[in-house]
DNA sequence: AGCACGCCGACT
DNA sequence: GTCGGCGTGCTC
């Protein structure tokens, strides 16, 4: 932003410091922006982290401009900078990111904020409750004054945040003010805790002879010259921890050596990141024709410049990455690596960590917030590293980036369609990359539509075979019609129960792909046909097992409402009341009737859910511990085992039929994914793809795997009808608790939209018409033009009862 | 988010 | 007539 200025500029304008700082300030309404008084001892420049008053409380807000001109305010309104929480990033190039991803994705520069910096970093105060009189009695007081002593005295600190008081306790602030009258519980503002380096103890050996302060030596104890030869052995330097493990003693032994002067106790940052397995270290691998030449082309790009690097399942993109980021390093400059999900692909950060090192840092939101800090302070140093992360790295606050990469660009993970900014990573890249002036590459197997077609206008890099000349698998339409014409009512075709039947004697692997989306997995009564759902949402509840043994429970995929499988049905009693259809569960269980001989492992987000989870398992996988992975979409990315030569698609139809207009385009992507998950070793693959519609145009792509005659007849399709990546669509969803609101408010903007030129779609229900309690509307822009209409003027007139989100080229229609 | 101010229903 | 519900608006 160009009215920012450095304070040289302004200390050179104005002789002193700045004496009013406008801050944007951290609070959920409006997007406000307060003239704050600075401190004498605080030098606040744009852009710093500041920690202000918001009226009760103190809140995080970004100094976005100082100056010396008095604000038009009565001096009294304005208030002091209580400190800052954190100086001197924000380069302007980044500020301006951030401002251009609130302008699209309209949506408050806050929100947008509050997605790049870490959580914590913009902390609020937060109102708790604290019980002060221990022995007070509950009679005599009103229920919610009961409930909440009680809730309080149940605590081991007796101590709970307010909110959490308020959403335990109904009419908890009637209670609350009895008891603050009576004195027997405290309320109070915790100031927000700043997340804080980690400091860790370190000892260090400063002398053998012990000396007092007054210059006369000391009799060291035979415990102390013991600790002070292990720590003499070590280097002179350990960390407390290990010292007291190794010598088997306290703490108060190794101050008693700092107070004799023999040690010298030092507190240093550590940074929190996560624990990586070792990995062995690799060199670079030696290139086909193919990568070479594509990588000789990368080098030549120093400047901005859009990459689609089109290369097909097994091609070595990675490798490819891995050596046009080598030499960036070298010259000083960092580089950016997205990945759709960084839990699904731990074959590819610990392939960059073999190569890199320690230069490789791994971000992501299921860090914990020390080690998300840590990592982000880490990457301002500006020292050269490799930053892997998910979409919302895209934000990494990397100085002198020399390369972004955007690997399996068509995944629609990289899109947040949740809260906003409903921002999609690829064209942040695409915006970072020109405003740090470099090149971006864009890799995938099977490009999305809208980066395809904007390939006419980019560089074109493309990897048509797989390393070491290995065949693409054979891929074999089964006709799931015809199997149960000839009575076979299994889920497994003859020709799939055939070949994994094959699997052990060949001692060779396996993976089973199940679309599980929606009624796969719901419960139904046979007798009456009541299914069961969620009580909360418009969906039905999914079915899991837990333990053989245990009664199964059902949940809600949306709110995760759970609840037992009742054991009749609550509409008719009838003792017919069971899971249909096909999850991972059923597949693995008929697997055990049919092939008792394979050992499975289940990989959905139900046994994945764990922190490691997935690459315990995907390791347990590889070194021989099973022969069939079975599995839902996590199957498609980031798995590279060269055993694996089955593939089976137990039914590609529920992908072919949903309802929304890239349908066709993810179910190419998704089934070509998987496929090519088989035959990346020595041995040549095989994919079995089962399906109701055999002659649908998408199995016949995939059978041919041939990428641009099916891109080039979806294509055509999407013109004619306008969609993108030709016309642009706007999604506004409208949801809340009272369903007529909700309606006649979408009615109303509806109207409102009308006047403009673009097409309006709807108001209607959305797919899920309810989710959580509230109720769902939405209304579908479709653009005429470039130019988006600033939608943001409807939020004026939506009730405050009606959540409004914009989403700008959405990829989720539900 | 939190807190103050302000307008309607069930009590002394 | 008042106490107290929570709906609406503001926070430099």
């Amino acid at each position: 932003m160009s009215e920012l200025q450095s304070v040289a500029e302004l200390k050179a304008e104005y002789g002193v410091s700045p004496a009013w700082v406008d801050v944007l300030v951290d609070c959920p309404g409006s997007q406000g922006v307060y003239t704050y008084q600075s401190r004498p001892d605080l030098l606040v420049q744009p852009g710093d982290i500041l920690s202000v008053p918001f009226g009760a409380q103190q809140v995080g807000g970004i100094a976005v401009r100082v100056g010396n001109q008095p604000p038009d305010l009565l001096p009294e309104q304005i208030r002091s900078i209580d400190s800052i929480v954190s100086a001197g990033f924000f380069p302007a190039s980044y500020w301006s990111l951030l401002d251009q991803v609130a302008r699209y994705y309209q949506t408050s520069l806050m929100q947008v904020v509050r997605v790049a910096l870490p959580p914590g970093l913009l902390a609020r105060s937060q109102r708790r409750i604290r019980l002060i009189k221990p022995d007070a009695s509950e009679a005599s007081l009103n229920s919610a004054a009961q409930q909440i002593l009680k809730l309080l005295k149940s605590s081991k600190t007796k101590d709970y945040s307010w909110q959490f008081v308020q959403r335990q306790v109904k009419g908890a602030n009637r209670g609350l003010q009895d008891l603050l009258k009576l004195n027997w519980v405290e309320s109070y503002l915790e100031p927000p805790a700043t997340i804080r380096p980690q400091l860790r103890q370190a000892v260090i050996l400063v002398s053998t002879q012990g000396e007092l302060s007054d210059g006369s030596a000391t009799q060291s104890s035979v415990r102390q010259r013991e600790i002070l030869e292990v720590l003499k052995r070590n280097g002179g330097e350990m960390w407390l921890t290990d010292l007291l493990q190794h010598c088997r003693t306290t703490s108060p032994t190794v101050k008693r050596l700092q107070e004799q002067g023999c040690v010298l106790l030092q507190g240093r940052e550590v940074l929190r990141s996560e624990h990586a397995p070792d990995v062995e270290q690799d060199a670079a691998k030696v290139l086909t024709h193919h990568q070479a030449e594509v990588l000789k082309k990368i080098h030549t790009v120093t400047a901005f410049e859009k990459i689609l690097l089109h290369g097909v399942t097994g091609s070595g993109k990675t490798e490819v990455y891995l050596q046009a980021i080598a030499p960036m390093l070298q010259r000083g400059q960092s580089a950016l690596v997205l990945v759709p999900e960084i839990g699904l692909t731990p074959q590819l950060t610990d392939r960059f960590r073999a190569r890199f090192g320690d230069r490789v840092c791994v971000y992501h939101s299921a860090l914990s917030d020390g080690e998300r800090f840590d990592t982000w302070r880490q990457m301002l140093t500006g020292s050269p590293q490799v930053v892997i992360g998910t979409r919302s790295a895209v934000f990494a606050p990397l100085p002198n980036l020399g390369l972004i990469v955007l690997d399996e660009e068509h995944d629609s993970s990289f899109k947040q369609d949740q809260p906003a900014p409903c921002y999609h990573a690829r064209s942040v890249a695409q915006w970072r990359a020109e405003l740090e002036n470099c090149p971006l590459i864009l890799g995938s197997a099977t490009p999305s539509l809208e980066t395809w077609l904007d390939s006419q206008s980019s560089t074109y890099l493309s990897l048509p075979k797989r390393i070491l000349d290995r065949p693409l698998p054979k891929i074999d339409i089964v006709d799931m019609r015809k199997e149960l014409h000839d009575r076979n009512p299994s889920i497994f075709s003859r020709s799939l129960q055939a070949q994994l039947k094959k699997l052990k004697e060949n001692n060779q692997k396996g993976l089973l792909f199940i679309h599980r989306r929606g009624h796969s997995t719901f419960v139904s009564c046979r007798s009456c046909g009541y299914v069961m759902e969620c009580p909360n949402c418009d969906v039905s509840l999914s079915y899991h097992h837990v333990h053989e043994t245990a009664q199964p429970i059902l949940r809600c995929h949306y709110c995760n409402y759970t609840q037992l499988q009742p054991q009749r049905c609550p509409s008719c009693s009838s003792s017919y009341f069971k899971n249909f259809g096909s999850g991972t569960q059923r597949v693995v269980q008929e697997i055990a009737k049919l092939f008792p001989e394979l050992k499975t492992i289940r990989f959905d987000s139900d046994t994945t859910r764990a922190k490691g989870a997935h690459r315990a398992l995907l390791s347990q996988f590889a070194h021989g511990d099973a022969d069939l992975l079975v599995g839902t979409q996590m199957l498609t990315k980031g798995i590279d085992l060269p055993q694996v030569t089955l593939v089976g698609i137990i039914s590609a139809d529920g992908l072919l039929n949903l309802a929304d207009f890239r349908a066709s385009e993810r179910a190419f992507q998704t089934l070509v994914q998987v496929a090519g998950r088989a035959g990346r070793g020595t041995e040549p693959g095989r994919v079995i793809l089962q399906t109701y519609a055999p002659e649908h145009p998408v199995i016949q792509a995939v059978q041919r795997q041939q990428y641009e005659p099916f891109v080039a007849t979806e294509l055509e399709q999407r013109a004619a009808l306008n969609y993108p990546p030709y016309g642009r669509l706007v999604l506004l969803r409208l949801s809340g608790l009272n369903e007529q609101t909700v309606r006649s408010t979408a009615e109303l903007l509806a109207d409102q939209l009308l006047h403009s030129e673009d097409e309006v779609l709807g108001p209607a229900p959305a797919t899920i018409a309810k989710i959580n309690q509230r109720y769902r509307w939405q209304i579908l822009l479709k653009l005429t033009s470039d130019r988006i209409p600033n939608v943001m003027e409807l939020r004026s007139q939506c009730p405050s009862t009606v959540s409004l989100t914009i989403d700008v080229d959405p990829m989720n229609l539900m």
